[in-house]
DNA sequence: GTCTATATTGGGATAGAC
DNA sequence: GTCTATCCCAATATAGAC
């Protein structure tokens, strides 16, 4: 045969890859399979020797990225845990994980916002302005409370109720919502 | 004229209805126009008279349910303030929200998995146990640490930068995810 | 304003040559 | 295994009758 097993398994790897970096940022509908195959210089035809469909990479995409994540690198030994933990989520929670191009999956896929127009844009960040300024006023109502806690805590509610969203298992499901009612709670100084 | 201007507004309002429930259930793309008018029992043709396309739909949509949110209902004058946030962020962080038909777009909007086959579904939920199990493990070396501070870092951390991503303003990312960071050192018990 | 019918495009998937 | 060419369906949007 004419390609080695070493060629199409690097093939396979290059389409994955682009898969990742593509649907992470712009959400499965707002990529094509041409738009993968072009981003790893191959062509539509080619796709379905690796792949039977697009949700299927898709799925395999989501496979593979488990396997490359920031996370899940090892601990340099001359570095407690403590230390290394912080490092992991400096790193996670930074502007160049936001923006680039190996973006968490878990916050990232599946949102379809980001192809959306400019309007849409705006109308998103005035309904989450909105939501801020709303938990603020309550909470600041007889007690002080700055801005950072109000922060993490709607970060933390939107990212609870998004994950559950997606998870079948309602154990699961009741087992974040309660965490996080917990420790709203906490951040707000124990109401 | 054979339609009355209350009636041009009230198929407005039905379509706006159908649009933000089924939008924010199934994300945009898993929507078709037709889906939306079929919901508020109209045709597709119709649909034109009201909106110049589906993503014009989209927006108005999006700023529609700010006015119908949950969170801007007006507080009891027998209920606390505080008594009153405590049983919004309980409402918010219930199954009742999560499965039912007025979600809050921040965290639904946009998310095309639910849309997804099982299979990209079951890499979903691998992928976030992974991600607790490698945070617990780090978390828990040497300090004990409880599983429900770990599920509200993660919802807190994932929230943060699927937010982030969504807005525009360079400033408020970086004020969100300062805030998620400091909050994360609270919650880990100060590194 | 709402309906039915239709034009048109985009993109997933297949066929067949190399 | 990869390429080009093609089929085909889904879905946006328009045209025209009522």
């Amino acid at each position: 045969m004419s390609y080695s097993k070493e060629h199409k398994q690097r093939s396979r790897k290059k389409i994955l890859q682009s898969a990742y970096t593509l649907f992470s940022t712009k959400g499965f509908h707002a990529v094509t399979v041409n738009d993968v195959m072009l981003d790893c210089s191959l062509t539509r035809g080619a796709f379905y020797a690796h792949f039977r469909s697009k949700p299927d990479l898709y799925s395999e995409a989501l496979r593979f990225s488990a396997t490359n994540s920031e996370l899940a690198k090892k601990k340099p030994k001359e570095m407690s845990t403590k230390e290394w933990l912080s490092e992991l989520l400096d790193g996670y929670l930074s502007t160049e994980h936001v923006n680039g191009e190996k973006p968490c999956p878990l916050a990232f896929l599946a949102m379809d916002i980001v192809s959306q127009d400019d309007t849409a844009k705006k109308a998103y960040a005035l309904t989450y302005k909105n939501m801020n300024k709303i938990i603020m006023s309550y909470a600041g109502a007889d007690a002080p409370c700055n801005e950072k806690e109000i922060l993490s805590l709607t970060s933390m509610i939107i990212g609870a109720v998004a994950v559950s969203r997606m998870i079948d298992d309602e154990s699961v499901v009741k087992n974040i919502l309660a965490s996080c009612r917990q420790q709203a709670r906490l951040i707000l100084g124990g109401i």
